[in-house]
DNA sequence: TTGAAAGCGCTACCAA
DNA sequence: TTGGTAGCGCTTTCAA
């Protein structure tokens, strides 16, 4: 409970003397900082953030707002963002709001109003009055992975990542191919989903295939979702010889469907797809690595940018660069 | 910007009633009430955090200390304690330290001085500076899966769940029986690594048997490092006929080399983790559950009822039940 | 039932 | 270079 007078005492100075000198401001002679400094030290001071941030406006504090933390995908980006805004001395407040129909947080002004400076977004299926919330709290606000139209927006050419997923599998002989996406009724505003779609669309569409309908399946995002979407694949009564999966969790349920119904991967099936998650390689998954770690880094950075920014904000849009990484799961079609 | 007395004054009262009436405390009228909620309403107004918890001493803010973000482990079971937490007005404040040599982050009284109320403790391997630093700032805290001398800690026993592992193999007729744990240079503080492993010695030795010491080997409680430990294993003159594994990662870890060296599981090889991890059955892995999400809970539950509390508090211990899950990652052993 | 005023702990302005 | 003072926005006596 030690106050900024308790120190202001100790060091026989006045307490505006002691803020000067914690902060390092300037018109401080040497002697009554260390003086002040060693004060502090000794009562092991440290000042209130409430009442700092009272005056200041300010709280150092970055909200981070998630869908999920227990998924490869939003708990690494979160990863990658805490170093950087530490290290800018930022801390970083939780908003696990869920998706969809799991969703359980609504924001709202009570939740964010005074209790960030910035915002980082992870999550889509925001519904409109939550983006308007967003506006309304007039602070940075970066988005990862997802369009909100107007900020700053961090992620990868989610159409480009599937057309080279599609590709890889056309090149190896691949014609009939199935898309295995999310769930279209729950990530109607994903466009993740929408994009990576295109991309299986466009890539086909380049040699002149179409996605067949019954190829196009929900997966959820899930490995179980993904298994259940190669399993109404697999049951067709012409199934595809490929499938795209729009992640690397929904192409592992894939390939557990095809394990149960004795499919041999990637003899009877080639499987490609995209995150290159932690333990793809543990499935000899082929994939197409997108840069997690660094997606959350750069947000931070944009982040940190805007509130260093005293003038207007030009806005941002940073696509990072994925690769295909070619392993077992995918091979020339039997022909 | 609107502040409580923009609020006072279009509501016609002074800002003393409209606190008041704005937290439903009694002694104001119903009438004025309404007034007070219609004018708050309209000015969409929400209390500065700031002011209230430099007047009341408490921030409504829970911090999170993980020594990783995107482990499953960790992700889950702060999955768990979001909601619970948040149902109660509580935030959460990240404190992504790292573990080991990977650690990144030094808790310190900056960091944590009156910015929280209550603390969750996921993460082993704090410096006895910091242990103090905890103690010292006279606030609730759980420890999940970690032993804090003193504390409240939710997790599983440890040793209980290794030796399930153990005897479900021995019970399969293995007699030669490997071990891959932690890092026990990173981890010697680590009562998890530890426990497990006196688990496993335990069970053998109700067989008579003893874990070799070339059977016990480190995996890091990564994938990679467990399939360094297998690879290991494997390549002793005298490999073992099974495996147990710290944790699921490091079981798949172990099924990867296992594959590499071109050994079939569970035929030649038997292989159980502890943890049930979201992509174990993907795997086929057998292994011993532990309810994460439900630790989670648990440990924002206790936090609750210590946040609530008035008298003195009496330390809670609480270990959840695990269970064996049988895949197909194991098998009678060969002859 | 309501309001005036003091004060939470700090920063910033203006004098000295 | 330093200190007094006036807030920051709210809650909480104490009076009315």
């Amino acid at each position: 409970m030690t106050s900024i007078h308790d120190v202001a005492r100790a060091a026989g100075v006045s307490p505006a003397t002691v803020s000067r000198a914690l902060r390092g401001m300037d018109r401080v002679s040497p002697q009554t900082r260390s003086k002040v400094l060693a004060a502090a030290q000794e009562l092991s001071y440290v000042a209130s953030p409430s009442a700092t941030s009272l005056v200041s406006g300010k709280t150092s504090v970055v909200g981070v707002v998630v869908p999920f933390l227990n998924r490869w995908f939003f708990s690494s980006v979160l990863d990658g963002t805490e170093q950087l805004l530490r290290q800018h001395g930022y801390h970083l407040l939780l908003f696990n709001v869920g998706r969809g129909s799991a969703r359980t947080l609504m924001l709202d002004q009570r939740l964010l109003w005074k209790r960030v400076d910035a915002l980082l977004v992870l999550s889509a299926d925001l519904e409109p009055e939550e983006v308007a919330l967003l506006a309304a709290l007039h602070v940075p606000l970066v988005a990862v992975d997802v369009d909100l139209p107007g900020w700053d927006r961090v992620g990868i050419d989610d159409r480009h990542a599937a057309e080279l997923a599609t590709e890889h599998l056309l090149d190896l002989g691949h014609r009939r191919i199935a898309y295995v996406g999310g769930n279209p009724e729950e990530d109607v505003h994903l466009a993740t989903a929408l994009d990576r779609e295109a991309g299986v669309v466009a890539a086909l569409s380049r040699r002149g295939l179409e996605l067949d309908s019954a190829c196009r399946v929900r997966g959820d995002w899930t490995v179980r979702g993904g298994r259940d979407a190669g399993e109404r694949l697999l049951s067709l009564r012409q199934p595809p010889t490929a499938v795209v999966a729009a992640s690397d969790e929904m192409a592992i349920g894939v390939l557990c469907a095809a394990r149960e119904r004795g499919r041999i991967v990637p003899r009877d099936l080639s499987v490609v797809g995209i995150d290159d998650h932690d333990l793809a390689f543990t499935h000899d998954l082929t994939t197409v690595a997108q840069p997690v770690h660094e997606q959350g880094r750069l947000a931070a950075q944009l982040l940190l940018d805007a509130l260093a920014e005293t003038g207007p904000h030009q806005r941002q849009v940073r696509n990072l660069p994925v690769e295909l990484v070619v392993r077992g799961s995918t091979a020339p079609v039997c022909s």
